[in-house]
DNA sequence: CAGCATGCTATACGTGCGTATAGTAAGCTG
DNA sequence: CAGCTTACTATACGCACGTATAGCATGCTG
């Protein structure tokens, strides 16, 4: 069962196509996958997918619109289910995206996806938005710049899942991989590497270097 | 003035490729990036890269290992140096990779640099190992797996320096946007997400999981 | 039925690039 | 000086791949 219901006539040559091309890119990158090769996995001539889509560039846009529209229906769906046990917005986003996982680690990186990225950030930042109010210290940086860092931090895990893979011992998209993520996560963010003096003392130590 | 003294006769023909190739890989990625390119941007012809690596695949091999040479370097050095205000060694190596931060990004995520990472890791496991002989509760993971994870979110910000510099409104490699993101970093890692008891819940939930 | 758009294939073109080869010049060793 | 290695260039080969074109069914519309 796919992770989100496909369109109707999802099953076309261009879904196909569209669909071996992510996968292609994902695994291969833009520039090692070959428009043969999609097209053989897709089961269709080359010709077709310059039809359907003008060029590999063309191709590539589409896979990025899809995702895009993928995550935005994911962004929309979560919201209303509040009573999500992850506790994190991004982990939720992490696991749902499921089977594209690696066309987005290749497309985030390769610098396309921009608002996809962008897309997640705002979520991030309305997240931290509303836990800023329950703190009793001001914040040491903008919302928008906080959101972005964990946004990051947070998709490191599959931008990088290759090395952290073969460091952890276990492939991090298995669930045995991903039982130790879980607990990996809630160990490291629930015991800051830093603590309120310390955080005091390294905020000091920065306004010292900027006067200067 | 170079991040790192450069080896006697570093400025031979062979030293200038195998930097403009690091400059190439990182800006262009190993793919796009061609030896044609990296030959002129080095003043020296095509044939001599081939002379000097054997293949294209040689080269990067070549910029792999100095880029491992470098990173242990500063391990050391690190190491010897106690009074590290930065409290973490991974921002600290993140900030001295300097130059070769667009380098390190891209092998990192075309899968190279395996090695490199791997030791990144393991610095960061003797780290934590450390700080967990403060702690008054038992890790909820292995040293190995929190160090790989934390590890890959460190690194995020550089390998995903470009989405996170859009988001942030400021490139991250300035010297205004380092500081944005040190205060960022500052303010997360102090600021548990999850608190003590969201945490324990969180890992009851996991148990429960993993006993159905 | 004519006309035409749509979905698709087969084939061919052009080219950018990695690689291979041959050759030159300079320095070292006997 | 002969012989060899090292550093380097110029030129050419071959191929994989993106792209372009032409052609063939199918099905819709007037």
């Amino acid at each position: 069962m796919p992770a989100v219901a496909p369109d109707p006539g999802d099953l076309t040559a261009r879904a196909r196509i569209r669909d071996a091309a992510m996968a292609h890119f994902g695994e291969h990158g833009f520039d090692r996958a070959t428009i043969r090769g999609i097209a053989e996995t897709a089961q269709v001539s080359p010709g077709l997918v310059r039809h359907h889509f003008g060029s590999k560039q063309g191709l590539r846009e589409a896979c990025d619109a899809h995702l895009v529209k993928l995550i935005r229906q994911l962004a929309d769906r979560t919201h209303d289910d509040s009573r999500l046990e992850n506790g994190n917005p991004i982990t939720a986003a992490r696991t749902a995206v499921g089977p594209y996982e690696s066309y987005l680690a290749r497309a985030l990186v390769e610098g396309a996806a921009a608002p996809l990225f962008d897309e997640m950030v705002e979520l991030g930042a309305r997240w931290l938005a509303e836990a800023d109010r329950e703190r009793d210290d001001p914040p040491a940086a903008d919302v928008q710049v906080r959101a972005a860092v964990s946004t990051a931090m947070a998709l490191s895990i599959t931008v990088l899942h290759k090395h952290v893979s073969r460091a952890m011992g276990t492939d991090v998209f298995s669930t045995e991989g991903d039982e130790l993520l879980a607990r990996a996560l809630i160990d490291l963010h629930s015991h800051p590497l830093l603590g309120r003096d310390q955080a005091r003392a390294a905020l000091r130590a920065l306004d010292r270097r900027q006067n200067r």
